[in-house]
DNA sequence: TTGTACGCGTTATCAT
DNA sequence: ATGATAACGCGTACAA
C-alpha cells in the first residue's frame, strides 16, 4: 500500500510546462494563457494532486496558523468563547492549532513551545498561568482575552461598567441592602472590575452593604457547599431585609438561586439576584436569572482583528513589536429576567 | 524591526560542527561526544535557536498533526469530547488543528480539505455531515466519535444497553406505564440505540408505552415549547399514572423537570424520569436527574488510541487501508439520583 | 507567457 | 563519531 505523493514535478512533466508554470497556475492563473491553464487543470485532476501547504510555507513563511490556548472547556465560557473564536476561521483564512492548558503552568508552556515550533503567526491567550510579560517576549504577536494583559494586546469586557450597571439595577429594585459575592480578585484581574463597581454604586446609594469575598470554585458542586454557608450567613444576619444581591458569575448565582429554591420552593421577595455573563445556565433555571451580558462573540472577533494587524505587520516587516499596546473593551449589557423582577 | 532566524547553517559554523551533526543533537543525541553535545548546547543558548517542526516536517513526512471537526461547542457534550481529545495530547505527542462544522457540510468539507493540505496524519470526526463513505476516500486515517460509522473505524457508547437500563431502572421503580421522549432518529444513528432499548425492555415488560419522537432541538430554548407541548399531552392522557419517563438526552429531561416544578413546585411521585448523557446539566438541577453516564474520557482515549495505531501503521508503510473496521463500545453507567428516587 | 536556478531548514544516505 | 550531499515540495528572482 504504497503512498503516492503527486507533486508540481509530475504535473510538470504530464505537461510539459515546468513546475513555476505549475505555480503560477495556483498563484498568479491571470499570467497564464487560458489554454495552458486548461491543460494544467486536466492534468490536476487525472493525476490526483492534492496540494502540500507545507512545502509552501517553508517557501515563503506565511503558515496561516493560530495557536489558542484555552485554561478549560468544562466552563461553557470558555467552550463559547473558543468556539467564537474557530469561526473567525473563514473570515481571515487562519487555522487553528489549539492547546488545553487545564490550569498546568507547564502545559501552557508546552503549548507555547509547540506553536513556536510550528511558525505559528499569533497567539490567542484565554489561558492564565503565563504573564503578560513573558507572552510579551515571545516574538510573534499575542492577543490574551479576559486575563491579566499588562504588556500585550488584550480584549476584555467592561466588568466595571457592568459591576455598575448591575448593583444600579439592584438599588433601582428598591432593595434595603446590597452583597457582593465574588472570589478574592487579584486587582490585576479583569474581573475585579466587578468588585469596583459594586463597591462604588453601594457607596453613593449610602445603603449598606456586605461583600463575601472568597473563592467559590467553578462547577456546581464545587461552589454549592461554599454558597450554602454564605447563604445561611445571609438568613441569619439579614432576615426580612431586602437583599439586593450581586454575584460574580452565572454559575454561582445559579447555584444560589436553587439553594434559596429548594428551601422555599419559591424565590422570595426579599431575595434580587444579579449574576454576570449571561451563560447557558442562567436562562435554563427555573427562575431566569437577571445577569450581565457579556458579548463573547465580539470580543472573539475584535481579538482576531487585533492579532491580524500585527501579524500581517510582521509579514510585512513593520514594527509590530513596538506599536502602542491595545486593550480593548468590550460593552456588557444588563438583562433583567425573573430574579430582580416579581410576577404580578 | 529584522526578524533572526537561526539555523542548524548557524549552530554549524559556530561550533565547526556539520549541520548532519547538530541535526544529530536533537534526535540522536547519545551518537554524539559528551563534549561535542556541551559545544552545541552552549551554542543553542547563545544564538537562541529555535528549533522549525516545518522543515523538519518537509524532510520526514510526520507533521504530527491530528485533525478535529466538531459539529458545535456550545453542547457541553462535545466541547467535553474536544477536551478530552485535547488532552491525550502529551500522551501520544500529536498536536491539533480544530474545525468548528456548525453543522454545515461546506464548513466540514472544507475543514477536510485543509488538514489535508496540511499534511494532518489523522482526523477525528464528531461532526456529522459528512459520510463515513467519503471520509473513508481521505486517504488518512480517520476516527469517528458517536456518529454514523460503516465505512470508517469509530468509538459509540453502547447506547443500546444504555437503554435497556434506563427503561429497566423505570420498570423496577414499579412505574405503570413507559413513556420515551425522543426525536425521530436514522437508524444509522448511535443514539438509534436508545429507542431500539426503550422497545425491547416496554415490549418484555409487559407495560403500556408511548414514544414521542420528534426532533425537540439541542438548546434549552428551543426545546423549551416542545417539551411543553408533550407535557401537556402527557398530563391529559395519562393523568395519576405511575409514569416512567426516559428522555433522550438531559437537556430535555432537565427542561421536562423544570417544566413540571414550574406547574407543581415539587416533583409528583407519578413522574419518573431518566435522562441520558450525564451532562452537567444533570447534576445542576434542582432535582437532580438519575441518568446515564457516557464515559467520554474513555471514548476520546479510545478514538486516539485508533487513530494513532492506524496513523502508526501507514507511517511505516503497512497496509493500514485494509485492515478490517474497528467499532468500539464504551460502556455506559446508571446514575440513580432524585427523579426516580423519592426521599422519604 | 514560460523556464532556470536557487532558497527555505531539516533529515536521510552514504561515506570517512 | 562526524561530514558531504542529496532530497522534501514549493516560491521567486531573474532570464528568455
Amino acid at each position: 500500500m504504497k503512498e503516492k505523493k503527486v507533486t508540481f514535478a509530475d504535473l510538470a512533466k504530464r505537461t510539459g510546462f515546468s513546475k513555476t508554470t505549475i505555480s503560477r497556475y495556483f498563484n498568479h492563473p491571470d499570467t497564464l494563457t487560458e489554454e495552458s491553464r486548461v491543460r494544467i487543470a486536466g492534468a490536476i485532476r487525472e493525476v490526483g494532486y492534492k496540494e502540500n501547504k507545507l512545502a509552501k510555507v517553508l517557501a515563503n513563511g506565511r503558515t496561516e496558523i493560530v495557536g489558542i490556548i484555552v485554561p478549560n472547556l468544562h466552563m461553557h465560557y470558555y467552550a463559547d468563547l473558543l468556539s467564537c473564536v474557530l469561526n473567525t476561521a473563514e473570515k481571515h483564512g487562519y487555522k487553528f492549532l489549539v492547546f488545553n492548558g487545564e490550569n498546568d503552568k507547564e502545559r501552557d508552556r508546552s503549548a507555547i513551545r509547540e506553536l513556536l515550533a510550528y511558525k505559528a503567526e499569533g497567539i490567542i491567550v484565554i489561558s492564565h498561568t503565563c504573564t503578560s510579560e513573558e507572552l510579551s517576549q515571545l516574538g510573534i504577536p499575542v492577543v490574551t482575552i479576559e486575563r491579566e494583559d499588562r504588556y500585550v494586546n488584550s480584549v476584555n469586557s467592561d466588568n466595571y461598567e457592568g459591576g455598575i450597571t448591575a448593583v444600579s439595577h439592584l438599588v433601582s429594585c428598591g432593595c434595603e441592602m446590597l452583597i457582593h459575592i465574588n472570589a478574592d480578585l487579584n486587582k490585576v484581574s479583569p474581573a475585579y472590575g466587578r468588585i469596583m463597581g459594586f463597591r462604588n454604586v453601594a457607596a453613593k446609594s449610602g445603603l449598606p452593604a456586605k461583600e463575601y469575598l472568597t473563592y467559590l470554585g467553578n462547577e456546581y458542586l464545587e461552589i454549592k457547599p461554599k454558597m450554602e454557608s454564605i447563604l445561611a450567613d445571609i438568613e441569619k444576619n439579614y432576615p426580612g431585609v431586602k437583599k439586593g444581591i450581586f454575584v460574580s458569575n452565572d454559575t454561582a448565582a445559579y447555584v444560589l438561586v436553587n439553594l434559596i429554591l429548594k428551601r422555599y420552593k419559591y424565590l422570595p421577595d426579599d431575595y434580587l439576584i444579579v449574576g454576570f455573563d449571561d451563560s447557558l445556565i442562567s436562562r435554563e433555571s427555573v427562575i431566569p436569572i437577571t445577569t450581565i451580558h457579556q458579548d463573547i462573540r465580539t470580543m472573539a472577533d475584535t481579538a482576531m482583528d487585533l492579532l491580524v494587524r500585527q501579524m500581517k505587520d510582521r509579514t510585512e516587516n513593520k514594527d509590530w513589536a513596538s506599536a502602542p499596546l491595545e486593550h480593548r473593551i468590550i460593552k456588557t449589557e444588563l438583562l433583567v429576567r425573573e430574579t430582580t423582577i416579581r410576577e404580578p
